[in-house]
DNA sequence: CTGAAAGCGCTTACAG
DNA sequence: CTGAAAGCGCTTACAG
């Protein structure tokens, strides 16, 4: 847009007789200005339809009230509702939200942050904890300050709003383990460089191998996270020779198209194998057996992680927050039969 | 963060035994620069770690190379995704994206609208046409470039990227009305500002008015956009004393509800009442049974809204670009029993 | 193809 | 509580 035709701090600060710096102040320090400049000076900025250039406002203050997050997609409903509660919290501050995605992809990743910062962005929001050298170089060098979600880990010198990926797939193994599984197969998305799938995998493979009892994990395949991904591994893990009781899925998504799938192929769920996913997004209920599954504090995420990111912004030193997960009962899992 | 620390054009030009302003042409309009020097600064710019200030780009230059959109709400992947690719795009113009919901509240939108634009979008992806006088005068006045997506006006002066919701709606009636279908029921959204609803609800009521044959509406009840409410529509419906024998949903979150409740209540669909649904997100090929419903172009209306808004910020004059929409054949639609 | 210099619209010590 | 003025880091006619 061109500026040139809207009014300037100096067509304000001329229409009200005073200087560029009382307006300055009136906008951004209201306490620093005496009432009655205060008042003429609302008057004249609502007359004129005066809103600050941001170019000048950031070069002068070396700020840009913008941040930014880099997320894996928008198109897997977790992340963009932990997003819309992301932005909601910011907006409150005043803060506007940049958003690019990566498609899981690191050098995709590290473009978007370069761009992201490149245009302005004050801090950012990062998904997972596990990326290459390059990218953790280049926020240390810019010194961005950031926040990582949907993962945790303690004693660590970065800021995280998330959750134990690794426990919260133990403790739903061992939910599927007390159930009586011990032929035990998993469904997880691609492990590299996803600290949240490999985190999940090897929450499961932990449990599995100290719960003894015959427990065996006899596959585990990893795959895209999409429908119909989901429904190819599940066919190849039936197709095989030996069959589990129980598929672990790495995710909701990943967890319906599979039973997508077996209800396609008349294989019943759970009487022929149980099913479970991991997130609790709406698929979750709406699939039919629904979805036993691990609930995962999106929302809270979203609204952790902008707290984390307002208070470093602000010059704090915060603590990570940590937030529970729950595993949520409905249909997909029964006592293999 | 703090720019001191980074270098600035003036400490490329310095190392580079040059003025700022080749520096500045060298990064803008590499043509207009000797090759030999191109190089030479390329290097330095490397070996600094240099990247332009954005503050001082903006206020130079006038122009932020960010862009705002504006949506009703990501938890919808409907939205969530149309906005992933809409970015996708903008990024290989090295273009930012901010992002804000409305909640589809007006004054809300208008907030965040003015919003981004004060913190710098060159233009705005908005969605739908219907919006109060204030927020039109508002975009007016500052004018701001700006497309409409997920509706399509022709012979307007604005510019959409979208399809004609009345048109897909009427299109889908006919359907079921030549399925046999004469006791029709509709769950909408809240028609309010918002012409998507209401434009599909138009749809539905002027096919059927203008089909004969018996055809009737027989009650359309508008709600919220989520499972819940259309799980609730759908067993207010069942409840009356006359009863459809198919009914029409605004989207498909709405018709996957209703299918959800169905089963819980043991009300077999298609074969008690068929249901249908709108925009073919992945809901609709996971409800049990999967949903006769309206592929609505999401992916290519996003695409085609960032080349508009492109466009339009590049000063041409482009045409608003309708998409076609079709009826996709599951399992919810069958003849009435 | 390159440079000197003005100017974009703010904020912020500093002084009063 | 207010003002004069420097300065933030770029871009862009203009001149050569």
């Amino acid at each position: 847009m061109k500026y040139k035709d809207s009014p300037t701090l100096e067509d304000v600060a001329r229409a009200a007789n005073v200087s560029t710096a009382t307006i300055s102040r009136a906008i951004n320090e209201p306490d620093k200005v005496a009432s009655e400049t205060q008042d003429r000076i609302s008057k004249i900025i609502e007359k004129l339809g005066y809103t600050p250039n941001f170019g000048g406002r950031a070069l002068a203050s070396n700020r840009s009230n913008t941040v930014g997050a880099v997320i894996p997609t928008m198109a897997n409903a977790m992340f963009a509702s932990g997003l819309q509660v992301f932005q909601e919290v910011l907006s409150e501050a005043s803060i506007n939200l940049l958003v690019a995605s990566s498609g899981y992809n690191t050098q995709t990743e590290l473009d978007q942050i370069k761009s992201l910062v490149g245009n302005g962005a004050d801090g950012l929001l990062l998904i997972g904890s596990t990326r290459p050298a390059e990218t953790t170089r280049f926020l240390e060098l810019r010194k961005i300050p950031y926040v990582i979600a949907w993962c945790y880990q303690k004693d660590s010198s970065r800021y995280f709003a998330g959750f134990d990926n690794t426990r919260a797939a133990t403790n739903l193994t061992n939910e599927v383990l007390n159930m009586g599984h011990r032929k035990i197969a998993m469904i997880a998305g691609h492990a590299t460089n996803n600290d949240r799938s490999s985190n999940r995998i090897n929450g499961v493979k932990q449990r599995i191998k100290t719960y003894g009892e015959g427990a065996e994990l006899i596959s585990t395949l990893e795959t895209d996270y999409t429908l119909d991904s989901g429904g190819d591994a599940f066919e190849v893990i039936m197709k095989a020779n030996k069959k589990p009781t129980a598929i672990i899925c790495g995710n909701d998504v990943l967890a319906a198209g599979a039973i997508t799938r077996a209800n396609q192929l008349g294989i019943k769920i759970p009487a022929h194998v149980s099913i479970t996913g991991f997130d609790d997004i709406s698929l979750a209920k709406i699939v039919s057996p629904a979805l036993t599954t691990v609930r995962v504090p999106q929302l809270e995420m979203g609204k952790a992680a902008a707290t984390l990111l307002l208070k470093l912004l602000n010059n704090e030193k915060p603590h990570s927050t940590e937030l529970p997960t729950e595993i949520i009962h409905r249909e997909s899992l029964a006592p293999p039969q």
